[in-house]
DNA sequence: TCTGAAAACACCGCTCA
DNA sequence: TGAGCGGTGTTTTCAGA
C-alpha cells in the first residue's frame, strides 16, 4: 500500500462530501459528483482498501455526555524509556476522561486531551491518574475555552 | 435543550457500538442492543434532536492525503482582544492544514493542530501564515510522533 | 415499544466505451 | 480499465396497535 493515494476530483469531491455528513447515500453522492450510484460505490471502497478512508465516526457533545469542562495536560514522563512509556500510554487510553493523546517532540513529551464533569472532576484526575504516578515528572493544566474542527482536511495543491 | 441529558442503558449501549462503526445498520444495532430496529431508529433520532449526537464524521488518514507530517502549533495573540482574535480564528480555521483549533487559559492562547506535507511545508506555513502577522506574539512548534484516539467517552458514572 | 408492510437503498452481476 | 445499467436482497422508515 502505497504511501500517498492519487486521487482524481471526482475522489476528492466525494470525501469533500462525506465530511460533512458520512451518512449522504450513494445515491445523493452520484447526483452531486456527476457520476452513476455504482461508480459511487466503487470509488468509496477504493478509498476505504487504500486506507483514505479510515472509518465512519460518530461525533458527540461531550457536554450533553456530563462532561462539560475539557482540558489539555501536557505530560512529562522520566525516564522516557519504552518500557514505562507503553504502560503509561496504555493507561491513558483506558481512562474514560481521555478524549485524545499525543507524543510530542519538545520538553513535554505527552499531550492529553481530556472531558471532565468539572474542575473537581480535573482535580481528581490529574492527582490520582498522573502526578500520583512514578513515571510522571510534570503536570501543567490547561482549559479550553472553545474549540473548533478545521476542514476539510484535502491534498495539499488539490487535483481541480 | 438541557445541558445534559438523561440517558438509559440502551441509548449508552448504542453510543457505544455506533462509536466503533457508525455505519452499523439498525438491524445489528437492535439485535445487540436487545431491541427493535424501529426503536433504535427512534432512540438514534432522539439522540440527534437532543444534541447528543452531532453528526457523523468520515475518519481519513492524513498521510494517505499527502500530509504525512503532522504538529501542534501553540500561539500567543498579542493584544489578546476580541478584534484582533475574531479575526484570527477564521483566519486559522479556513487553512487547507489546520484540523483542529483551541481557545486554552494559560500563557499560550491558541492552540493549533496541523497536518503538513513535510518540514519545508511546515516552515512556510509558520512563517507565512503566522509569525509573519502582527497579532502573533510568539509562536511555539511541536511535531506530532504518534497519536491515539480514545474513547468511547461516555457519562461519567454511567447508569448501570 | 413492537409488528409488519412499503419504499428506498446498497450492491451484485453484466454490458459498453 | 473504468463507467453505467438493471435486478435482487437488505435496510430503513412509517403506519398502527
Amino acid at each position: 500500500m502505497p504511501d500517498s493515494v492519487v486521487l482524481d476530483p471526482v475522489d476528492l469531491e466525494i470525501l469533500r462530501l462525506l465530511q460533512n455528513d458520512a451518512r449522504t447515500t450513494y445515491r445523493d453522492l452520484a447526483a452531486a459528483v456527476g457520476v452513476a450510484p455504482s461508480t459511487c460505490l466503487d470509488r468509496v471502497a477504493r478509498l476505504r482498501r487504500s486506507g483514505v478512508i479510515l472509518g465512519h465516526a460518530l461525533r458527540m457533545d461531550p457536554a450533553k455526555l456530563g462532561r462539560p469542562l475539557e482540558a489539555l495536560l501536557s505530560v512529562q514522563v522520566r525516564p522516557h524509556r519504552r518500557e514505562l512509556i507503553g504502560p503509561f500510554v496504555e493507561r491513558v487510553r483506558a481512562l474514560p476522561e481521555s478524549r485524545a493523546l499525543f507524543h510530542l517532540t519538545g520538553p513535554d513529551d505527552y499531550l492529553v486531551h481530556v472531558a471532565v464533569a468539572g474542575t473537581a472532576d480535573l482535580q481528581r484526575l490529574v492527582l490520582d491518574e498522573f502526578t500520583s504516578r512514578r513515571e510522571v515528572a510534570r503536570v501543567e493544566t490547561r482549559l479550553i475555552f472553545q474549540q473548533w474542527t478545521c476542514g476539510p482536511m484535502l491534498p495539499p495543491a488539490a487535483t481541480a
